[in-house]
DNA sequence: ATGAAAGCGCTAACAA
DNA sequence: TTGTTAGCGCTTTCAT
């Protein structure tokens, strides 16, 4: 491997002004500058991080921590966090706490505070409250995407009113009888999120003088299959069942979807069905729903980070993202 | 931040115990060992990953080199990669392309050769000429995971026969107007999947006799929106359509299924339909295909790579993964 | 079983 | 504008 030193010595200059006319540093003649180009290039020299880490403090890697890669909310998170970093010249450290609690510690204290990385977006996800703690005394910028976690400031959209916009959509169709998908459960994804989408619909009911019926909150824990097996036995009677279903998530909708169709159940004539995310299959799906956009949100996150990282002072910053209802052919007025 | 040091005088002991002890080394006395780790985590000592990375050559982090994250496809094998790289102690480095080709050289200048990985995994994309000679001449352990990449080992289905398994299926539910919903294109995502499968296809029908048409031969660029669109022209004439699509893939076979439902198309009585995948929607879309498990690719890719490092030398092992039929409802005999 | 010391390859004062 | 020189915090011989 070609050190500096190579090619410090190939020019007889010293490696100071070659890693200065690298970086691009004021202070080096033109002339030098494109000498030491043409001759890192020529002898293949790319500079070692780890070096240059451990003499500067900065390692140009950011870090993400999430409960699971493979979700649609992470993973489009993630596509728009390495799309920043990347123009930054930043590299993307992914720590994934998958499923199972193993390691969840080693996470924590071998690489998060392994000076690997000189930023921390973390997403929205149930912390122990070590684990939270931890977060919380970090030494280096770090954010939270999604839902809120306690003591650590963050970004996304407004929950309760993305919920309630959904919920007001299909009162505003003349639904009275309207059910709830909720998400949340199984996976440790999550706590503040599917709570506050929970409290606002029922908030919102409440204000339009709507009754709630215990029996008519559906847990879908945020997948298809889970969502359209409680689907099929809340929509089972067709003597008592909701005229509308207000999903947590588009996944979820999806899986009353497709509980409707084995039913025999007309969208939307006979039942209406919002979501929230607006998943690259909604608008195929003809799927009303609550449009967010996740890549913006790890963008923003990012961009944020970044710009801490370059002033060294922390940010004034909106945490809260825009939303939009999406209109499409799975909600109509409520039957008569 | 405390260092080794800070443990080493706190203890009266050397730096080198410390490191030692830490590491689990033989060589230093059970009880020395005690102190030092007790005194380590008293003090809140985490080693630098820069200086160790410095020091010993190796950084323990492994790179994934993907055209896009917030795929079902690459997703899942992140997921499974990462899995065992955490139990390896290993850190996970994303190195998206993502869409735009801006920026790609740097990923392949900046990151990849920068000595940040011990080790990197090729996720099947298309790779210019030169990014190509830039992977085979990688100087630490890689591979390819999915499709192949010339000049480069890898592991993944065996495209072809998945294909085949499929395309008999539905042959022997004694389909014989088979049409065929392809992949790739705008992506960059791969080269050789999508020309496997579609040669697979081909040849399995003459193998048996039966002909294909080119006005069936659907381009569903390997996403759901695109191949519903494709499918309603495909299945429009009710005089003259196919009673059998195979799909590339689950997500577009989920296009054809949505197709055909706008159509009023029953599935399976007038027409079947299968993918590959097995895709999380397939099991509650009763969709019929061919399984695959992404995240046991990536792990089984991981693995090999984590040996290799671990021992020194490259590992034998055969390339191809386990493929499986999975018959839900959306395929049954062909109408009469 | 432990310690001393020489780097690993860079960056960042400080000089010149 | 360029060079000199300390480190950055570890690992790793080589001694002891």
């Amino acid at each position: 491997m070609t050190s500096i030193d190579d090619v410090a010595a190939a020019l007889g200059v010293s490696t100071a002004t070659v890693s200065r006319a690298l970086r691009g540093l004021p202070g080096v003649a033109e002339e030098t500058r494109a000498r030491v180009t043409t001759t890192a290039k020529r002898l293949g020299y790319v500079p070692s991080s780890a070096a240059s880490g451990l003499a500067s403090g900065r390692t140009m890697a950011m870090g993400v921590l999430l409960p699971a890669i493979d979700r649609w909310y992470f993973s489009a998170v993630l596509e728009g966090v390495d799309r920043r970093l990347r123009a930054a010249g930043y590299d993307l450290i992914v720590f994934s706490l998958g499923g199972d609690g193993v390691n969840r510690d080693r996470v924590f204290h071998r690489s998060i505070l392994r000076k690997r990385i000189d930023a921390l977006l973390v997403m929205c996800m149930h912390l122990t409250d070590e684990e939270r703690e931890a977060v919380q005394q970090l030494e280096y910028p770090h954010i939270v995407v999604g839902g809120a976690v306690e003591g650590v400031r963050h970004v996304g959209i407004d929950d309760a009113q993305a919920a309630r916009d959904a919920v007001e959509h299909l009162i505003a169709l003349g639904h009275t009888r309207i059910a709830h998908m909720r998400g949340g459960g199984s996976f440790d994804i999550d706590f503040e999120v599917p709570r506050q989408r929970e409290q606002a619909f029922r908030q919102t009911m409440a204000d339009h003088g709507l009754g709630i019926r215990e029996d008519w909150s559906a847990f879908g824990d945020f997948t298809f299959a889970t969502s359209r097996v409680s689907a099929l036995a809340l929509l089972a009677d067709p003597a008592d069942r909701p005229t509308a279903v207000f999903c947590s998530s588009d996944e979820m909708a999806f899986g009353v979807l497709r509980a409707a169709a084995e039913l025999g159940i007309g969208v939307p004539g006979e039942l209406s069905v919002i979501g929230i995310d607006d998943h690259e299959f909604a608008a195929p799906m003809g799927l009303t729903t609550i449009r967010q956009d996740p890549a913006d949100q790890g963008a923003y996150a990012a961009d944020l980070l970044l710009g801490e990282l370059l002033r060294n002072e922390p940010a004034e910053y909106p945490p809260s993202r825009p939303h939009l209802l999406v209109e499409r052919a799975s909600t109509g007025p409520a039957p008569v």
